[in-house]
DNA sequence: GACTCCAGTGAACATTTGTTCACTAGACTG
DNA sequence: CAGTCTAGTGAACAAATGTTCACTGGAGTC
């Protein structure tokens, strides 16, 4: 972060407050889709008026959203994949690591799973360009371990898209409040482990 | 269906007005959490205050809008099951009849991909219901499967459940545009049936 | 210290919204 | 045939919405 000159620095910090406020109305349930530019700015503690002074629309806001939750998400990866070649117990490790990401950013995620396939057309988009992203990244990460190697690209990318997959149609589990205490089985982390490593024995 | 009084008949016909304007309103992306009242019953063709004669609210509208696609969707697991213990290509016939079944209710299917996560809550609910059902009748098939009788009953249930998180998580890919024309070995049937073949190989 | 710039204000607008109420006309019931 | 019941009407409402415009005041620059 370069210091930021004051008048600039506060300018972020409302265009942060926007974007919290539009995460925070959607804490409830609600979709993105449903939140009204008023009732955004309104609860961001500025007047509607101000809201245009960082984005044009509420689907520019639902863009800068997504390019928010990307970096975080893709940084989490970076963290997964330093932890790849550890012994043993690689995907407890990126489990475990991945989901104390989504516990620190819970809204951005929620945002994410909510909007994914939900949003707006732009929006939807550009959830969708972010995970193609991240599929490519995991795509380049399987083809180095030793024991996928025999598969050729287009294998790979099916199974990344379906590692992907899981893991984006998990979110919302990992997020919505749990309602009623789980079997120790069933706590997200252990399904998705064990889900995770169905996946991989087939691979092999 | 046995007859119906004319006048009860008529009163189910624009109910279903009411259902198709909702989920049509929905095929240029919109969510259902952003759809008004208003702009249902006009679709539909009848005045406002008309919407009242048969839903309560829109939320009691995609309640009913749940229910309808449950049946086509259990019918669609039920054909699959019948085809279960045919020789070979299980997995090829099943994805098959589902896709068909998807493509034939196109916007049902696309209502559940849509809302599955982003609708209001009672909606939300009753999908998650929905998608519980699914997984129950799953894990009863796939107790019955020979070849996976050495698993216990909890494993039992996180196979099936990753098998329909598979399938749900497919579902936009199935409805939305494709956009772009895809690669062979990328069309979603084959990318569908690559995938699961992957999670059942993990599984013994 | 005078001047520019611009994030946020506040009033105003035309629309749209959800919900109410009294109504009508046509199908049902006796 | 007379009478009820009810799906759909049409007017009316208070409230909320997106967007416009001229504005203000304090931070930035010369």
């Amino acid at each position: 972060m370069k210091p930021l000159q004051p008048r600039a620095e506060q300018k972020l910090q409302t265009r942060h407050a926007l974007m919290d406020a539009a995460r925070s109305l959607m804490d409830s349930g609600r979709g993105f889709g449903s939140l009204s530019l008023r009732e955004v700015a309104r609860c961001a503690g500025i007047v509607p008026t101000g809201f245009y002074r960082h984005f044009d629309d509420m689907d520019a806001l639902g863009l800068a959203l997504v390019a928010e939750v990307g970096e975080p998400f893709r940084e989490t990866i970076r963290q997964v994949r330093h932890h790849e070649f550890e012994l043993g117990g690689v995907i407890d490790a990126s489990v475990r690591i991945f989901l104390d990401a989504v516990a620190a950013n819970r809204s951005q995620f929620l945002f994410l799973a909510r909007e994914q396939y939900g949003g707006s057309l732009p929006v939807r988009l550009a959830v969708g360009a972010l995970r193609e992203r991240i599929t490519a990244d995991l795509v380049a990460d399987l083809a180095q371990m030793p024991k996928l190697q025999h598969f050729d690209t287009p294998a790979q990318n099916v199974l990344a898209d379906l590692v992907v997959k899981t893991v984006f149609a998990t979110l919302p589990e990992l997020i919505d409040p749990p309602a009623r205490a789980l079997p120790r089985h069933a706590t997200p982390e252990a399904k998705m482990i064990e889900q995770l490593r169905f996946i991989f024995i087939g691979a092999k």
